[in-house]
DNA sequence: CTAACCTGCAACCAAATGGTTGTAGATAAG
DNA sequence: CTTATCTACAACCATTTGGTTGCAGGTTAG
């Protein structure tokens, strides 16, 4: 988990996700989109692949590198496992309320 | 966005905010619970803080820590928004094949 | 075969991170 | 009033991060 929210506290990386989701792109097709070097933007792949955010698959010379959407759904999980505690909270909080509009209506 | 993730890429700091969800808690109650300073704790805070995941509100001589639930949606729905980009390939990539299934079929 | 291209990796550098200790200001308790 | 507690902040240190350039190896094109 770390990794995969370090990984993606970063603007150009996110980039790479957004677009590697759609289509496979070579490291090299990628590194064209952003004012930084060649690379820069290799090291940016290395860490979203240590993520798992990311697969490369070599096509001839080439890395084809594809987004991982089931890590995606993992991060995504946990945000909402969080949301639950908070909304557990906000229920419970709910039932007391009720308890006592009840306990004054009774 | 840097910072929301940047803020959830530490274990420590993950732990902060879903203690800090359910009910509010003064930064020395939080660090009891770490193997760190007090100093430490206090900046992770103020990570969070920064990265509005969490909010302070002074009370007498402490100062309690809450969670914010709509940071968290709005890093959730990033994630989403993500999916739904793979989700979408997926579906095209699907019409494709049941477009040409009814070329087939005709 | 040779030249061009794509990639990986190392060395280097500045800045940010995550931790420490120490000091000082408010506030509460006795 | 004095003391203890809670917090903030500065200075310091080791490690990581995000960028650079340069070089070497594998693959395709001519």
């Amino acid at each position: 988990m770390d990794r995969i929210f370090q990984a993606l506290a970063d603007a150009t990386r996110r980039d790479i996700v957004s677009r590697t989701l759609s289509h496979e792109l070579s490291v090299s097709a990628l590194a064209e989109h952003y004012a930084m070097s060649f690379a820069a933007v290799q090291k940016h792949v290395a860490v979203l692949e240590r993520a798992a955010l990311v697969t490369k698959v070599r096509r001839g010379r080439e890395q084809l590198v594809h987004g991982n959407a089931e890590t995606l759904r993992r991060a995504a999980r946990l945000l909402d496992a969080y949301e639950k505690i908070w909304h557990d909270r906000a229920e419970r909080l709910g039932d007391l309320l009720s308890e006592s509009e009840k306990g004054r209506e009774q």
